[in-house]
DNA sequence: TTGTAAGCGTTATCAG
DNA sequence: CTGATAACGCTTACAA
């Protein structure tokens, strides 16, 4: 493989001259700059990154730690941080965690071992503590809302706030919840609204998990099995509540006439269905992740809104 | 920043003895050893990957080319990657091309640089001769069906072939399709099932491009539009026939009454929506394309199985 | 504007 | 089993 030393040799420069031209510094007669770049076409050069990365003391590649790539919202956010990371001619790793903390671990240790300069953690199952234990070697992002870290994130809180009260306003007393995970400190924030808003709140109206369609269907068929229904339900995702609603439909029940259905993220899929949401910038986050995750040099807490989207499966309740 | 030189001095060893300890290489004694360890410790001396990466002359990366993640096909795929990749204890790369050819480049770029030692091309649009052009720098696997190439892939032409048949079973005669985009090997080889099969088959009952769901509602209302409409309609992407079916029932046509509809890939939205499917193992032909990738030494062409997954969306053709 | 030479932090060969 | 020492391919003071 050519190197460097090669194209000095051959260009009739020292490989510092070599290396001017092939970082576009100034300060390089025009003689010579040409002679190392026809020593390039003739010799068929192409640099080696690895090396440039430990020569440089850095690899301009950060990692993003995150359960699932085959869901809408993680895509998502991912989808925000390649758009970033491509213009800022950034690389990222990707550990993909099924929330197994054996997993975040490794790429904390990547980020110890100087092979991305940063993390993205969208989500997590490690104590934010334990990723905090390597702050010392690169800028730790989440996308969740811990007290002390740099965030990007949306205020959950509010948000189940907003469709709660939506709910209550509508008539709903007997209001059902469903939660993509039982302690994620998202789900603890909306349960906490939940609580704190609902008279009624009960648990045992609390279903979870709630991250997949198929969640959808069994969360569906719990609620047509109770024998004390809610009459609305707000749901943490709107591929979930497409579950729910496709399979009550399919169960004959009326929807918003015999129940009322909020989703949440404001996926695409809700449009088309004409589900009620809950909308967040998805893309956005992970964006906005990035550029602080290479950008900001010190904590920064960034909160994004959300919007309800009202739709056709919400109404005022009409039954007991 | 401590590195094997300090550890050397501070163990009473040479470099050499630590990097085979740090390589659990056999031929250390057992106080060497020990010594290295508990200089590791006391330095909290943590390895350089870069170094490594250089020195070994491999990155244990590959990278990904593909058009989309923040979509169902591409994630699932890309799911498939990530699994394989963790438990091979490879990273990979990922370059997001919106099928824009410049980014395709710079992946290409990338494997001649040497920061990656293999592609996966899940889509792409530059043309295949212009992968191959970097066949030297390392392999590169499709998953699509190019000649002389290695490849994991689907057989669209059988697998939309299965579906028309069916359709034509139910005595459907008037059929359309969606194609994802107008001018993918995939598109053409559907394309020609159609034209192959379908005896009235026409070209303005073939609508693209079909990936969101949002085409979906768009092919959708031109349906209604239409004032020959077909009765059956073959579509290339689950999600897209979600959208379809959604926007068909909100504008009072029954499905499959009025309408029969055939989605693809097997998404679990199908089964919630009790969409008439053609089932494909996506996880799988990125696990597969990722084994290509690693461990293969030839040109390999893997091709994955289909299956017809009949649901509510399909009935014989009732209607004019 | 250019060249020399010392890194960057490892691995790996080879002699002992 | 162990240690010198030469790679790996590039960047960057520093001196000229």
């Amino acid at each position: 493989m050519t190197n460097i030393r090669d194209l000095a040799r051959v260009a009739g420069v020292s490989v510092s001259t070599v290396s001017r031209v092939l970082n576009d510094h100034p300060y390089v007669a025009d003689d010579k700059r040409q002679a190392v770049q026809q020593a390039i076409l003739e010799l068929g050069y192409i640099r080696n990154q690895t090396a440039v990365h430990l020569a440089r003391g850095r690899t301009k590649t950060i990692g993003v730690v995150l359960p699932y790539v085959d869901h809408p919202y993680y895509s998502a956010i991912l989808q925000g941080i390649a758009r970033r990371a491509f213009d800022a001619e950034y690389r990222f790793l990707m550990w993909q965690t099924n929330y197994e903390e054996e997993r975040e671990r490794l790429a904390l240790q990547a980020l110890s071992q100087r092979e991305v300069e940063g993390l993205i953690v969208v989500s997590h199952a490690l104590a934010p503590e334990e990723f905090l234990k390597f702050e010392d070697y690169g800028r730790i992002v989440f996308c969740e809302n811990h007290p002390n870290v740099s965030t990007v994130y949306v205020d959950h809180y509010a948000g189940f706030r907003s469709g709660l009260e939506e709910l209550i306003r509508l008539g709903h007393e007997k209001i059902g919840i469903c939660l993509s995970r039982e302690h994620s400190v998202n789900s603890i924030a909306r349960k906490k609204a939940y609580f704190d808003l609902v008279p009624d709140a009960r648990q045992e109206w609390i279903d979870t998990p709630a991250l997949t369609v198929e969640d959808g269907a069994r969360i569906a068929s719990r609620w047509l099995a109770s024998n004390e229904r809610p009459t609305a339900l707000l749901i943490a995702s709107d591929y979930v509540a497409s579950g729910v609603y496709m399979t009550l439909r399919k169960a004959g029940i009326r929807v918003p006439e015999d129940i009322s259905l909020i989703g949440f993220d404001g996926h695409p899929l809700s449009a088309v269905m004409e589900l009620t949401t809950i909308s967040i910038p998805c893309e956005e986050i992970g964006g906005e992740a990035f550029r602080l995750v290479t950008e900001s040099d010190k904590t920064e807490r960034i909160i994004l809104p959300f919007e309800l989207v009202s739709r056709k499966t919400t109404s005022v309740r009409t039954n007991v």
